[in-house]
DNA sequence: CAATAGCGAAAAATCGATTTATCGGTTACT
DNA sequence: AGTAACCGATAAATCGATTTTTCGCTATTG
């Protein structure tokens, strides 16, 4: 009984002082790794954490200190592959200098990423790594210079005047989409975009649109971006196409950029009986898995998931250990897998039909 | 400068009591809803909090109560779709209550999944969401056993004797399965699995199998199970079609248990040239967006991913709350989405090249 | 009128660690 | 001899809240 007991409250530095016959000071002091301390108490302290199975309370103990062993992750979701990795990879470099990591998503919501931010501000995290749902100027990262945090901003940031960004090099990523679009003979080719991320997504229009025009100058860009959320997308790109249909002069080719619009585009040809890349070409931003089983496997940009974790922790914990200095813009250059999705216009000018069924 | 200073320094109760003019127990009862304070007392205290901008310290504040506000998620990977929108779903229904989410993936490892746990426990978290690795008679459900952790274990599990268990009702969706593809007279089909999640996969395989015996006892049905990581399955798969092709009796429909055999599956097909559902049938445990955008969108089974976290955090809850009696095992329904990726075998007996390029 | 009950708020104990001040007991130095 | 330095360890203060105890004051009651 009086075990069971013992059993369910669990020992703190007192019962272990008491059970080595020495002061919770002198077990402070042996488990933080202070050499003041007799060999001989050392070691019968060790026994009794050994014995009890002690282990530090890392709330109080935390409590005194200013910062604790925590990094915070914000994500805008969890449901995509790209976050997923992220958070995976952001997971292991911080347990690799032993620091724990905890990540929550934001829901694609400035007001619950503020609300996060306050609250991982409350656990008195060492440094957040902060993927913002809109860009670098929203009210979190204010709320983060307010209080004096500290953090890096990640993916849909272009450079912040206070913190430190890591991104995928979108500009010249898009540019290489261009150079192999205008290569394959497009002339007229759709871009989709989401307004929401301001910044980035301008970032890969304009660097598809500069590339685009100075390779081909009588080539037309037609843009369809979305302000809101992804659910107007579907409509949106349903009236652009038809009407382009109707007018006989509809784009060879999609550039989407971002991963959802990617699958909207592939839901409206398949609406409309198109297949890739006979009918029309495809080329997203954001890779995924699935992209390379289904018939065809659709062209995309893959994002260096990895070195953006890689380098957002390294630059984190740099600022952490106290360095100083003016923030630096990181950009990190991607892949991107030129897939059967794209092809090149007129080989089969209408099939309309489809193959199957 | 001396506001810079008060800036920098966060405001504590002391603070706020100072300001207001009453003692920081009196403060505590105002924040905390006690009601026999004197109002005018109240509103100087809120005021006071309002004007210092007054957070409460969960550390300080959590210390002395036994349990934390805090809910701790484990899952065994953030990659997929599934566990994505696990996290998210567990994390609405967290803060509807008040509680925070943590969320730590044990990415497949049991010995990380423990020390995971372990973390947790010195958190004191008030509960934990488990999806173990494996299944419910992992070391970190004995874990949570020793050291008497309130939780409740999710997905790879079917019932266990001393947590609760949450997961989709594998067996009657594989007999759906079974049925519809019985239905549509196959005679000879490939179930694909991962042998590590044994119960569960065991579960949907002998869900579909007494059933598909039961409706037609003459059928074949070949089994491949991939016992350690997904990476060897390719192989094995490649190995299977290749001797069955040889043989001239390969199946006509492909089961897969899991989301990523789906996946292997159709990259299997592709490098054959075989075309769902004319060459070959496809349904997938786990839905996943893409699936529908697919030629063919992809059949499979859904997991209610919304019931399995709102009914664990449910049953958390409740055994939080401190509710007895012995623990429940939970299956929720699934969705079978019979998509275009199932058909009847036979009709065009073997394409062998596909109807592109 | 004295004893008691009730109310609101302050004082003090508590949570589990860390850190600073203190203290007894040697040893070394002037 | 007197004191300074030092060593190892303990007592006590601290962190920022919550909770229990105590206390002063007013209102009720026998």
């Amino acid at each position: 009984m009086a075990q069971k007991e013992a059993q369910q409250r669990r020992p703190s530095i007192h019962d272990v002082a008491s059970h080595a016959g020495v002061s919770a000071a002198t077990v402070s002091k042996v488990l933080s790794g202070v050499t003041t301390v007799k060999p001989e108490n050392a070691q019968r302290v060790l026994d009794a954490v050994e014995l009890l199975g002690y282990r530090v309370d890392p709330l109080a103990s935390d409590m005194r200190r200013a910062k604790r062993r925590i990094i915070g992750a914000i994500m805008p979701e969890f449901e995509s592959e790209f976050f997923g990795q992220m958070v995976s990879e952001l997971e292991g470099f911080a347990e690799q200098r032993g620091y724990t990591l905890v990540a929550a998503s934001s829901r694609e919501s400035e007001a619950r990423e503020k609300e996060i931010l306050a609250r991982m501000h409350d656990w008195r995290v060492a440094g957040v790594v902060l993927a913002p749902v809109r860009n670098e100027h929203g009210p979190a990262a204010g709320f983060m210079k307010a209080n004096g945090m500290t953090g890096v901003l990640i993916d849909r940031v272009l450079a912040d005047d206070a913190f430190d960004t890591v991104s995928a090099d979108s500009a010249a990523a898009s540019a290489e989409v261009a150079r192999a679009l205008v290569g394959h003979g497009h002339r007229h080719i759709l871009v989709v975009g989401l307004g929401q991320q301001a910044a980035t997504v301008r970032a890969r229009l304009e660097g598809f649109r500069n590339t685009a025009l100075k390779l081909a100058p009588d080539i037309r860009i037609d843009v369809v971006l979305c302000e809101s959320d992804v659910g107007p997308l579907r409509a949106l790109l349903h009236d652009y196409f038809s009407k382009r249909e109707a007018g006989g002069d509809r784009p060879t080719a999609v550039y989407s950029l971002f991963l959802k619009g990617t699958l909207v585009a592939l839901s409206e040809f398949r609406r409309r009986g198109w297949h890739c890349p006979n009918d029309i070409s495809l080329v997203g931003f954001d890779d995924a898995e699935w992209m390379q089983v289904t018939w065809p496997a659709i062209a995309a940009v893959v994002q260096p998931v990895r070195e953006i974790a890689g380098n957002a922790m390294e630059v984190l914990f740099r600022r952490i250990e106290g360095e100083r200095g003016p923030p630096r813009a990181r950009l990190e250059p991607c892949k991107v897998l030129m897939r059967e999705s794209v092809g090149s216009p007129g080989s089969v000018p209408h099939s309309g039909g489809g193959d199957r069924q």
